[in-house]
DNA sequence: TTGAAAGCGGTACCAC
DNA sequence: GTGGTACCGCTTTCAA
């Protein structure tokens, strides 16, 4: 079995009470105690449990991070700017996926049995859950997703870039365009449609295209809707993967782009880039570390309030939205 | 504060013992003792302390994941197919990126003080420190990486892959290719330069070509080198984001691409379909869902030897590598 | 400066 | 069936 602090206490001659101060070198101890106890420490190879200094110290030093998927580049991004911060404040990180998982409710609960508090990104928990966390006590930090109950949030400006990449269509003299995304499924897209709908003037047309998950595969099955009747002029897509299965599957039916119809994206991706596609930017990365940050602020008391972050995004025009309307 | 044990006890007139064991249902209880604590539970909404129970077992019921990223899709896949097994058993996950992380071996040991068991992925630590880790009874799987000391591991089958790719470039005569990559980044890679070697003739001329790190904007470096010498017929790549940077710099420089040189990647990430690059696929998810559940095994004791999985991997040929070399 | 002892919140053995 | 109680491994008063 390993050693306890009580094997050291014995092997150096002194109280557990000792050894835990010169283990976590608080109160002063006489140097040579000290080293007696190292030494009988590095005998013993005794490390300290963390689950025994956790119950007494009644904190996990541990946060987690609550996201539906790893797939696309998106979720991966937040997590790692996530982890990156957390890390560098001591405090451990808990995932929890909800893809496919019924109970993802009662995964959330055990989840937040076992840290200090915890992000939930997108739309992965009902409210109303989050509300209980939150009431329970639990530091809740929200991103890509209005704040519930009290808690902090984190989102991108959405509405913004949507407005931005809108009035760049404007310029092209596109004025019939469909939004492909479900608003209902991420209160991030819901956010982007209104912001083009904001950005759009009255003789413009804009019709919502709705798809069941945002992946290439729907992109893809989107276009074939569209190969027996009018295109428009150009298709806004709530994030990059669908705008890129729609590419594929267009110019494989040999239409002209972005000559007869034009595509954005969002998030820009990896592919987005090879693929040529006009995009916006969101900062993943700086979604998550920010995350960290409240949640730490939360975690040590330094803040009560709710606060709620918005960060930037950015317009990135490729090909995909070149050139004119044709007339 | 917080409901504890023994607060549902006092309300339910009854011990502690016995509001564990209706807890637990472990042991009969009589069916009124029974409701009555339930009640109670119920009515202080009581929800039991993991860490107290953690303690009491002496077990962390959770998992940790070690890996260098989570920027590609490959780390990405791998540690949601880790988390989707290791929550089917009832396990929590806890990772640790090492990115940028001068502290990375001790951050280790620190994980491995939280949980049962470990995945490590790739060389993210020396193997002295793995070693340490299974010496103090930690139970570990090595993932894309030779065990060490009594590990598991579970790895993609990258000899047969490079053997398969490499035969496929023979047939379209080529002759003198060139590696990218930096086989010390990862043992993974070695294996697939080696793959390739046992594959080549006598006749056929291999180059290897070291780059800093796995990513796009080496991929574009890489080319830069080349548009002052003379190109090989085709390139192999470490991964996928170094093929997709050459392809983009390559096109940029208006070489003829399948024509003049060929290139191909590893992994078969999103972005290579839209790039129509020829790579090689390895099951990335069931990487992580394999570990999951060697880890199980060796955490529960049904077993105690070591054990290494194999996983197939499969050539992808797309448009990067059509056609014979001119002659 | 150091030690004894009371928690932290559970589990589980041993009596009754 | 239940209750008393001894842990699990550490932190932290309170005294000495």
């Amino acid at each position: 079995m390993r050693a306890t602090i009580r094997d050291v206490a014995r092997e150096a001659g002194v109280s557990i009470a000792t050894v835990s101060r010169v283990l976590r070198d608080s109160t002063a101890v006489r140097p040579t105690t000290r080293d007696r106890v190292l030494a009988a420490a590095d005998e013993l190879e005794f490390v300290p449990s963390a689950l025994g200094r956790q119950l007494a110290e009644r904190r996990h030093a541990a946060n987690g991070i609550v996201f539906p998927d790893l797939s696309g580049p998106y979720y991966a991004e937040v997590v790692l700017g996530y982890e990156s911060v957390a890390a560098e404040l001591g405090r451990s990180v808990l995932i929890l996926s909800t893809r496919d998982r019924p109970d993802a409710e009662s995964a959330v609960q055990a989840m937040a049995e076992r840290c200090d508090g915890l992000v939930v990104l997108g739309r992965t928990v009902p409210d109303a859950a989050v509300e209980r966390l939150v009431v329970r006590g639990a530091h809740v930090v929200m991103v890509a997703r209005p704040p519930v109950g009290g808690a902090d949030s984190v989102n991108a400006r959405n509405r913004q870039g949507a407005r931005a990449l809108t009035e760049h269509l404007l310029d092209l003299d596109v004025r019939r365009l469909v939004f492909v995304g479900d608003p209902s499924t991420s209160p991030d897209v819901a956010e982007r449609l209104r912001g083009i709908q904001e950005a759009l003037p009255a003789d413009a047309d804009l019709q919502l295209h709705h798809v069941d998950s945002l992946d290439e595969e729907c992109g893809a099955h989107v276009v074939g809707d569209y190969l027996t009747r009018a295109l428009p002029d150009a298709f806004v897509c709530a994030n990059d993967e669908l705008a890129l299965g729609m590419l594929g599957r267009l110019s494989a039916a040999g239409v002209d782009l972005p000559g007869r119809v034009k595509v954005a994206g969002w998030d820009d991706v990896m592919a987005a880039r090879y693929a040529g596609l006009t995009t916006v930017r969101q900062p993943m990365r700086e979604l998550g570390a920010t995350a960290a940050r409240l949640l730490d602020e939360l975690i040590s008391g330094s803040r009560s309030h709710p606060t709620h972050e918005l960060l930037p995004t950015q317009l990135v025009v490729r090909s995909t939205t070149l050139g004119k309307v044709a007339p």
